[in-house]
DNA sequence: GCAATAGTGTCTTTAAGACACTATCAT
DNA sequence: ATGATAGTGTCTTAAAGACACTATTGC
């Protein structure tokens, strides 16, 4: 065993030549009826001035992970910490950045727009745009193909999961739950069907409050806690 | 812009201090009616002679993604090309790996056996392992959790697609993919169920011939070309 | 009372589970 | 002919789709 110890000792990593690695989320909110992601504008060469997503390196002094890379650029830039954060994919090759072969780590979080307005809302250089908006706007890389991959995945989520529920604030109502679920999938669902998973899920306890929203009150809800994220074994919706 | 060109002319990668980064694959077979992962013996320190996965550096001279790092590297050390390859997730973090701070792009990957096993056999520095016998083995870095993540996924996959064909030779019988779909999940699966979903997939057709498996004569089947794969709006055995 | 949203009841549909039945082959 | 495996028919079951119905609230 000597032998790597000797071995560790002379060890140099950048001998070898290295893809440049970044870790880049996606995060996705619910405003005024919109799915919506968060871009911020590069402060830095390559590409300063484009928007981009919230990322960046990788400090090896201080993350344990690649989730607290994650975590850290996203208080960073947008001051929030999302309720939920999952790794996307990843995507590399020589093309995607000046600097040469490069490898980011994508993930996709999603948060209550009210979780982090007033962050955002303050600076200049961080917006969220609507998903439907995104053609319009020339992005950093190829964060645009990152985007959609993150969008087909947060939609089949959907489809399996009552993931939508991470872009409503703590309590909420199952219509707030019903009306994020079909501005994600982009079509309409069967409200009793949303309610059956939403019970059959045994994720969610009232709070025993209700709030008015225009005619009948609404019953107000809440995640339970240390209960596990529910996965339904059919899809919604299947085509 | 001119600034963007002056920022790359002076750019240096080996400035920051990057994570160790590689590719290992989980690639899987079936064989002697068990599931079975390949593992090489590592030739280099660190954690020389140990059993671990077949990965290794990208090289950012020839490969145009992770991807073909994963499949130069299969190539290399198992002499295959899988017919399935998909991305897993990252693994990363300061400890796993002693030359400090890194990071794997973990893929998975099936193939039939028959269309490796001269290679494989004829070489002392590889070896499927079934997954049931890895627990007995030390591997290396936190391979056997990659393992454990890729054969949870797998069996997934396993319970909304008819992923188990790619563990078959190129042309097949029904009774093969049942048996296989069963290895795989580790448990029993209605035959009549395996079949509706075998015909509502679109993916296969006939050869036209038969082989006799010990009574009946079966048909067998191949893969059609260009036809996407299929993903089902249920799971098997839903629990 | 009326309009609007909250919430329930229940019939239909889809695809899986269960399992029995028939077909074909080697011996 | 028999036993074994290939292949089919069909009833049951689970959960989603469809949609109508009742309940509660503000005005």
């Amino acid at each position: 065993m000597s032998s790597e110890v000797e071995y560790l000792k002379n060890y140099d990593a950048a001998r070898y030549t290295a893809p440049l690695v970044t870790v880049d989320s996606v995060l996705f909110t619910l405003h005024h009826q919109t799915l919506c992601v968060l871009l911020v504008k590069r402060a830095n060469q390559p590409q300063r001035d484009r928007w981009g997503l919230p990322g960046g390196f990788i400090d090896v002094t201080r993350d344990a992970s690649t989730r607290e890379t994650a975590l850290r650029k996203l208080t960073e830039k947008a001051g929030v910490s999302p309720s939920w954060l999952e790794q996307l994919d990843t995507f590399s090759g020589p093309q995607r950045d000046p600097r040469g072969w490069s490898l980011t780590v994508a993930w996709y979080a999603l948060i209550a727009w009210a979780d982090c307005a007033p962050h955002i809302e303050s600076v200049s250089d961080a917006q969220w745009i609507p998903v439907s908006e995104l053609t319009n706007i020339e992005t950093a890389f190829d964060h645009h193909a990152i985007v959609q991959a993150a969008l087909h995945r947060l939609r089949q989520k959907t489809m399996y999961s009552l993931i939508p529920v991470f872009c409503l604030p703590e309590t909420f109502t199952q219509s707030q739950l019903h009306d994020a679920t079909e501005i994600i999938l982009g079509q309409p669902i069967q409200r009793k069907s949303l309610i059956r998973r939403f019970e059959a899920s045994g994720m969610f306890e009232e709070t025993g409050e209700s709030i008015a929203t225009g005619a009948r009150k609404a019953r107000l809800w809440r995640r339970k806690a240390d209960v596990d994220f529910h996965l339904f074994s059919r899809n919604l919706l299947a085509n």
